[in-house]
DNA sequence: ATGGGCACTAATGTATACAATACAGGCTGG
DNA sequence: CCAGCCTGTATTGTATACATTAGTGCCCAT
């Protein structure tokens, strides 16, 4: 995309996942315009995207806010990206080829060196993994599946848990991974999808267990 | 909203809904602008909109395009809103009060009433319906599900789809409606979840029978 | 003292002008 | 005749000025 609004989207987005800007916080177009250096228009197209992808919420006013989520709200979003992604997996069981498969032990392989070590390599480990769901739902061949999971926002939570997680819930995230590929081995859809199942509902779970109970 | 970009985001997508604007072709801003008779800043803020809802694509170079589905494509809208509306109704299921239930009957005597007779209104259908699942995601108390599931641009398929359905078919959908209501009486999540999988892919198969199975 | 209204301020909405970019068509050189 | 460029044109991107609207706090009247 262009190279103004691109900023502004990518530089406000870092505000968020950052914790610069505190949830819940008030954003204006003009303070984010003069931030980036740029007018407020390309900004303005930066917080429709940010919108969409539920960065940001709007008041009834239209006043932007830095989005906040409530325990259960942090619930829904794991159970819906769990029934997404798990869909996405059993899609991409009967689509993946070697070439496929080769990508994501691959992948795997750089979230096991990142997680290695007594002190792990957490943008590493976000990066590789990232990359790994990528693969999956790419393989799935849906772009409107993708386009779904793109907003569920996963990032903001999934960078939050992982600054927390230990080096063995690292580990076990690896260890899940092996079996969802191992799962993908055998072309079986019913297999990838309980797995991956489990594998985000996990997830979940470590970050009620970091975040608190609340 | 504002009352341009609003104007605008309504028109088009009037427009594309109706099928004036043929799934495919280009839209340019200004070309917009001049029909909604306002500048094409609320017309870019409105195009923005109807992108995150997938009325529109843009091509590598940000030029827009009405969106187009293939059938496998419109075959994983249903999927995907199957599962998501299924996992509302479980939800909804353990959360109605008399009141909603009432609501929720009232509107499909509506339905009823628009499928009566040997010329279907389906305006009124198409109301009544939309309002029909409308209350039963605001049950389900999930504002990122509501927002997911409204992305999924149910309407413009619902609508295409709608436009060529037989009295029969529509008095089907009444009746899968009043199944609903009888689960949700009963609190029993599994069954909502059973039957609205069963009454949205109905649709999709309705859908395949009427535009074609290409 | 309190409630309501009014004015002021701050933020967003809109229009317009100009800049940058991509596409299409023809032209030229091989 | 074909390929590649090159220019003209269409379309989107950005900045800025102004309009409109929502929020805020003060002041006055009761």
């Amino acid at each position: 995309m262009s190279r103004a609004s691109d900023h502004a989207y990518s530089e406000i987005r870092s505000l968020i996942l950052s914790g610069d800007a505190a949830p819940g916080s008030q954003l204006t177009e003009e303070q984010l315009a003069d931030l980036c250096g740029v007018s407020r228009t390309p900004v303005r197209d930066a917080l429709r995207r940010l919108e969409a992808e539920l960065y940001i919420i709007r008041s009834g006013s239209q006043r932007i806010f830095v989005a906040d989520w409530t325990h259960a709200e942090v619930d829904e979003m794991f159970t819906l990206r769990g029934m997404l992604e798990a869909h996405a997996a059993a899609r991409a069981a009967t689509r993946f080829d070697d070439a496929g498969l080769v990508a994501l032990r691959l992948c795997n392989a750089a979230i096991d060196a990142a997680v290695r070590h007594n002190e792990p390599d957490i943008p590493a480990f976000l990066t590789a993994n990232r990359e790994f769901h990528g693969l999956i739902i790419d393989v799935a061949q849906s772009p409107r599946l993708a386009a779904t999971l793109a907003t569920l926002v996963e990032q903001p939570v999934v960078r939050r848990t992982a600054m927390h997680y230990s080096r063995d819930q690292l580990a076990r995230s690896a260890s899940e991974h092996r079996e969802l590929i191992i799962a993908f081995e055998a072309r079986d859809a019913d297999w990838a999808h309980a797995v991956m199942t489990g594998h985000i509902r996990r997830a979940f779970h470590a970050f009620r267990g970091v975040i608190g109970k609340s």
